[in-house]
DNA sequence: ACTGGCTCCTGAGGGC
DNA sequence: TGCCCTCAGGAGCCAG
């Protein structure tokens, strides 16, 4: 299974920049009426002769700017893309395809149907699912001065104020557990409660979960794949996630788990306070 | 303005 | 071996 996070977007970004950038589209193949949202019957002739002039991403939302529009793409939490030759065979969920006047395919995979993919035409940081959105986690405007001031007389966990994309994007559900353990922060704190020395510990433990795994190149949690079907190692490196009862790496206390959020949550109860 | 809960989907894994 | 149940989760949406 997959779960692409930020690192696992900006990994296949990367991955599929420089095969397509510069190339036509040459068709498209929809085998799904509708993943979260409708397939657009209308997209095949959109995208026909399209120049795919840049890739770009922001927060989990890869765009491909292409030639009369943008190519808006959401992987959900099963997506994945994968450049193959022309003539592969297609599988159970292999929904999309774009094909490209190099004779390859960009194909779209996503078991669950969790992802988007939709026609931008105007100004796409101004579309409603983009318009919103916080800061890049990576970016010099996400700041502790800027969690603090946000978080001012809010009430909610610390844990869903950081996976809200509207304050930050790109932390899931794996990289927020890892953030707030390396803070030393309980996940159901009220965000609102946070010194600035813990906002500051908090920003800092984003930036560095997010960094470490875009470095190595995602997480693998069964057999997540980039693009070019190279697996991640970064669950190796998981301290939170997936390791509720197990002793803390610091302390050696059982790590407790729960549910925030409707969400799986794993904290050292010594180590994060 | 916030907050928390619901929803989409299907494969994996556990219990018996 | 097979069936049934629960769980996993990004993020838009909505009611209170």
């Amino acid at each position: 299974m997959v779960m692409p996070e930020l690192p696992e977007v900006e990994t296949t970004r990367r991955g599929i920049v420089p095969h397509l950038t510069g190339r036509t589209v040459t068709g498209i193949t929809l085998r799904a009426a509708k993943l979260r949202l409708p397939l657009s019957a209308e997209l095949p002739r959109q995208l026909a002769g399209q120049r795919i002039e840049a890739i770009e991403r922001r927060g989990k939302y890869l765009l491909f700017t292409c030639s009369d529009g943008t190519l808006l793409l959401h992987l959900g939490m099963t997506g994945h893309l994968r450049l193959v030759p022309s003539d592969s065979a297609p599988g159970k969920h292999d929904h999309v395809e774009l094909h490209f006047d190099n004779n390859t395919t960009l194909r779209f995979t996503d078991p669950r149907k969790f992802g988007t993919l939709l026609w931008l035409t105007g100004e796409p940081l101004q579309h409603p699912l983009l318009a919103e959105l916080g800061p890049e986690p990576l970016s010099a405007d996400f700041t502790a001065e800027y969690l603090f001031k946000r978080s001012r007389k809010r009430s909610v966990a610390t844990k869903l104020f950081i996976m809200n994309s509207k304050i930050v994007v790109g932390v899931g559900n794996i990289y927020a557990n890892e953030a707030l353990f390396l803070a030393g922060i309980n996940p159901a704190r009220a965000v609102g409660s946070l010194a600035p020395a813990e906002t500051e510990r908090l920003t800092a433990a984003i930036r560095q979960v997010l960094t470490e795994a875009i470095a190595l190149g995602g997480t693998t949690l069964h057999d997540y794949l980039d693009a070019a079907g190279q697996p991640g190692y970064f669950s190796l490196k998981l301290h939170a996630y997936g390791r509720g009862g197990k002793p803390c790496s610091v302390c050696g206390t059982a790590l407790q788990e729960s549910r925030l959020g409707n969400r799986s949550t794993v904290w050292c109860p010594k180590c994060q306070q």
